[in-house]
RNA sequence: GGAGGCUUCGCCUAGUCCGGUCUAUGGCGCCGCACUGCUAAUGCGGUUUGGGUUAAUCCCCAUCCCGGGUUCAAAUCCCGGAGCCUCCGCCA
């Protein structure tokens, strides 16, 4: 949710984060033109209760016989009251979608255009070759290592489920271990969030605007099934006021993480790059608006130690302004290389929502001079089934093994090399 | 699934039966000032949050879990909902 204030003071700001972000910058002056009516209506309504509360005084003050003919007079006002008041919240409901209607402003440096006008910001790590064998693709790996199964996952399930079995298991625990110890080795508070949650968390977050196809819905039970576990950290400390002497607070939340894949039909229709459920190590982090791009790049860096010690090679990129989605005014993704695909598919992404996210969730800070709202900022540790497709293709062997990154073994019960099953 | 209780400005709490200076009591905590070799103790004052207005102050409005209703007037009365707790039933 924006704040009215800076759109008040600086519209042409708002205006040009539109228009780099390839939405209609109209829909800055219909908010205006919104706020003014509210305020307009507030104004009356105010003062019209201030009357009211006035002529109740005298009333209180006045004998019983007086009561009687002041008593209409009574009426006249509290009708004229509840009138004002029925355009205020009129008013007030006209502002909410317009509101909705405008996505966070853009931090200076986003590169302006769609999904296509990311800039590369770095390359890291030598992209595998191979000398007279073709690698294989990590579904026809996972099945040599007894690691993933997707043909029973469709019988039980459909498509897009998978089973991870045998070493693919311990894969993913392994990973999550190496993750999560990372995280609290930094001092990242570790979590594990509920995963079902009410459409408050929902929409606080923003995952009910023009992603609300993605997310499963219980209707019995009026619940939302979590896309990822920025949901309930976010919504953790919804409606609260944080000292701000404790930021930068930092989560790490392990949990499943629920998408419909809705339009993405024919995508990614092989193996596990995208399915309905998988298991994610998620880092979230409240702090001060003036240290939130210095947190973003912290955010990044551990992103990027993660897919380091899983020696991997990768790209970041600087996500242009009309990918952003309506809460991030900023947002890095790493892209590790897949060679079967060759070319490099999304495994992390960090985002600074700044106050956006946390001024319709109301999470504010207290601070010396008083009270406002902080910035919320997210990021991907681990996504389990893409790091899994990463590590499967990259640090494959031409008879179909799979050589364990040093950092990974531990987790692994010092095992170097996954074979394939008998 | 059933029955009952609770929810007040950071925390605890008075007030709710019987509507009106509730413009919400007191304690703790916190902030400022005074006093004092220092600290502590003590005294005095301040301390919800959001909005409107303003250059800023002042001032005004809202806010007693949320949403409706009754009334000239609601923390207080009525209806609906949420959360928490206790007990019974069922269940890993």
């Amino acid at each position: 949710m924006i704040d009215l204030r800076l759109l008040r003071d600086d519209p042409d700001r708002v205006r040009a984060s539109q228009q780099a972000r390839g939405e209609d910058p109209h829909a800055v002056d219909v908010l205006l033109a919104a706020d003014e009516r509210r305020r307009a209506a507030v104004s009356r309504a105010d003062s019209l209760r201030a009357e009211q509360k006035a002529f109740g005084r005298a009333m209180q003050a006045a004998s019983v016989d007086e009561r009687a003919t002041l008593r209409a007079r009574g009426g006249e006002l509290s009708a004229e009251v509840k009138l004002a008041e029925a355009e205020q919240s009129a008013a007030d409901e006209a502002l909410r979608p317009a509101r909705l209607a405008v996505p966070n402003v853009i931090e200076h440096g986003a590169p302006a255009g769609g999904e296509d006008d990311f800039v590369v910001l770095e390359t890291v790590g030598e992209i595998p070759t191979y000398d007279g064998w073709s690698p294989r693709d990590h579904l026809e790996l996972g099945e040599l290592l007894g690691a993933i199964d997707v043909d029973r996952a469709a019988k039980v399930s459909g498509a897009r489920f998978y089973f991870l079995t045998g070493v693919g298991a311990l894969l993913e625990l392994a990973l999550v271990n190496l993750a999560v110890a990372q995280a609290v080795a930094v001092g990242f508070i570790p979590v594990i969030p509920p995963v079902l949650v009410r459409p408050e968390a929902m929409e606080g977050t923003g995952f009910l605007g023009a992603h609300a196809a993605e997310v499963y819905r219980l209707e019995a039970d009026d619940r939302y099934l979590v896309g990822t576990s920025e949901v309930p950290l976010a919504a953790y400390h919804a409606g609260e006021v944080l000292d701000a002497a404790r930021l930068p607070l930092r989560y790490c939340g392990f949990s499943p993480c629920f998408r419909r894949e809705a339009g993405s039909y024919g995508k990614d229709t092989r193996g596990i790059i995208r399915v309905h459920q998988f298991d994610k190590v998620e880092m979230f982090s409240f702090c001060r608006p003036e240290e939130a791009a210095v947190e973003h790049r912290r955010l990044l860096a551990w992103e990027r130690q993660f897919l380091g010690a899983l020696e991997l090679p990768y790209r970041v990129i600087d996500v242009a302004a009309g990918d952003l989605g309506s809460s991030a005014a900023r947002k890095f993704d790493c892209e590790a290389w897949v060679p079967t695909q060759e070319r490099y598919r999304e495994v992390t992404s960090t985002s600074n929502c700044t106050d956006f996210q946390a001024r319709r969730l109301g999470i504010r800070m207290r601070t010396a001079e008083g009270v406002r709202p902080l910035a919320t900022l997210n990021g991907t540790l681990c996504a389990v089934p893409r790091f899994i497709v990463a590590l499967l293709e990259n640090h494959q062997q031409p008879d179909g093994a799979v050589r364990v990154p040093a950092a990974l073994r531990p987790w692994l019960g010092g095992r170097e090399v996954l074979e394939p099953a008998g």
